[in-house]
DNA sequence: AATGAATGAGGTTTCATTCAT
DNA sequence: TATGAATGAAACCTCATTCAT
């Protein structure tokens, strides 16, 4: 599921329909919740392929198999899809990291583990990326005003510190970090490599991907360990 | 029904309007190449500020204070003007890179004060993150397309490499790292700090500038010399 | 110089702007259908006198009192609108010729009514001779891509096979004569003198209609008759 | 010297120029009349290909290997260079014309190679067509305000009333044709079979040049000699 | 719940033409 | 004679959105 996929050529015009079609129009109705769901997918790929003000709703409604009007029939307007858009992203990823069941294991081996989760949730989710970038991009506008992301927060930073403080006790960890910013390092360096990999792989003549991918993985979980231990 | 009807009074070509023009025409040619270089910096400010599909050719041409026209006079589509920006970013960036004279210093030392320029170019020319954010967000299309660019390439990646060479030389380096993850890593530490500071700072509910910002520059400091030091 | 500058005061994405729409907006549907209808003929028209690349597409809109929108939405692109017109052009004279019943007439009589017809529908449709002029001058290129026109054929040409047939059957016709030459004969004689008028006129200082008409009918007639009579 | 020729692909972006170009500007003048040669020579090639509306200025300049400037400065607009090249193709066309030594030859033999005549010229000049088909889409509005043209006209008409009225002399022909409609007879069968051949060969799947064209020449003698014998 | 039709505003690009040197 | 720079007007086309059924 790379932002690469269906998302439409973006070159077919919507219209150009032809006088013949003439018998009742076929509505073909399915329990519509789901055409909701379809359109939130949609909207996903496509505002990750192409941005905010690049995705066009058209696409989105022809990705969804529905129609533009039914995008506004659920969701009011594209920003309000696209504020919906950013939350289901980070609820997703909120849900994910909640699953992590690091709380017992040894602080050092949380630290590891952390990090490959880390990395392979973005992999797998480029979305999530371009999306982040798009609000950034707008100031955080979208991210301010949703409520809802507001009052959640990310459980991955509650587990940061709780392992970090394990660390400490153990007389693992040094004890003059602040685990946000342990936290953000562990972000930044796999966003960077995940969210950059086509400029980076432009200059620098090499994909990415595979054996450059592995020694990423194993250097990031180095930089971060080293970053703490005692 | 012959092709005399209304249709209107027009005349098939456009230059039966001729001499039509009223109110005079301001025109304040001044040697040509300085409406070039307006453009070039008025894009980079809108592109950056809003993105290649959200940044608008009439935006542009008004912040240059010249006309849609001379865009296309100069550059020839919008498509070619985000590139000559990117083209640009890049440039200036690679210079300020060359004008870093770290050679002599004390590997260490040199380090440090690579992660805060990273830091403080980030900082100082933010458009040069949303602009890359976005060539990402088009996988580095038009980095690819760049003859340019490609023939070019980061002074930075080559200081980098030989500090870290001499750091290993005066047995103050581990031998093992990879020169490009560690530069990558640099990058990384401050490019997702400076770039993602608008969404962080609406989850964290704090700023991230002022004191946090003099913190995380000590902290990546910190991580990368951690991460390379024996 | 970060991204906040002035650059304008508006927004990403022009959804912000909802919701400010003025005055009530008079939209009139009526089945749809129609509106494409009338663009057709608009654009028939339109054609006609200035050619395809001299009609405007929002010539073509007002005069079918219609917006520019409609005929993306129904056409999707001026060309495919101008390849629907020349269908429409070729459509209905074919229909006027299926009307011609001549077959049981006297071979010359019926020779005699297709000139007649012939120039006739010229004269009634001179806007189908400046569209097929248009399409010579792009060299066939829309003809070539409509399969509908591909599929179809002048029904006259079949006609005028018939009616040969018999008239050298009943030795009337002499036999060395190929319908397909004769047919063209009677196009260009009519064409010309319908297609051209203008430019004739002006250089003969005679107008073309009225008793010169009348002449080149009856001279039409004779040059074709005496063209395959034994 | 068809109307495929250069005329250069109409892709091609007039400006995207870089700012590298600094160094004083290359004129290269040529003794001045030899420009406007140039431009004439090209406006006819792009005018035909693409008629008044659809020749750009700049696609008529880049092929004269001048700039749109000298068009002005030369013509003074793109329609009084459409006016100059009006007159030069009838000019051209009346020069031909005028070689044609058929008053001593055999009445009849006179007609043929005509007619022969007549069908090379627009064979060999397709431009002129295309420029008359323009000319008669806009009703002759030109050809109308020449001077030069409306002082002048065509030397064949008169041609065609002295090879008449020896035939007639001799009791070759009947003596009661009109000598202007016989001309126009010869006019309308070749300029038909040479301006339409793309339309007629999409519709007929066959190409209209080799034998068919040898046919189409001795079928159109034979209708113009049959027209008029006793 | 679903959809075809309609639309205003504006987007990118092109055009003929003029200015100034 | 020649040319680069500049420009208003408009061309084609697209977008998000609303109406009406």
């Amino acid at each position: 599921m790379t932002e690469q996929t269906p998302v439409a050529p973006s070159t077919a015009s919507r219209s150009a329909r032809k006088g013949k079609r003439r018998g009742r129009p076929k509505k073909q109705p399915n329990g519509g919740i789901d055409t909701r769901e379809k359109i939130l997918a949609a909207a996903i790929k496509v505002f990750a392929a192409r941005g905010l003000s690049g995705g066009r709703v058209n696409v989105i409604s022809r990705a969804a198999r529905s129609n533009d009007r039914m995008i506004y029939y659920y969701f009011g307007s594209k920003e309000r899809l696209f504020v919906e858009v950013l939350e289901k992203v980070y609820r997703d990823m909120w849900e994910a990291e909640s699953a992590l069941a690091l709380d017992q294991a040894d602080p050092i081996e949380a630290l590891e583990k952390f990090v490959g989760f880390t990395l392979d949730y973005y992999l797998s989710h480029p979305e999530m990326l371009t999306i982040l970038n798009n609000e950034n991009l707008l100031q955080g506008k979208h991210v301010t005003k949703s409520k809802k992301l507001k009052e959640l927060s990310s459980p991955a930073l509650d587990l940061m510190e709780r392992i970090y403080r394990r660390g400490v006790e153990k007389g693992l960890f040094r004890a003059d970090v602040k685990p946000l910013e342990l936290y953000l390092s562990v972000l930044a360096l796999n966003y960077f490599y995940v969210s950059n990999r086509y400029t980076l792989s432009a200059f620098l003549g090499a994909d990415l991907t595979g054996d450059s991918l592995k020694s990423w993985r194993r250097w990031a979980v180095d930089v971060i360990v080293r970053a703490v231990r005692v």
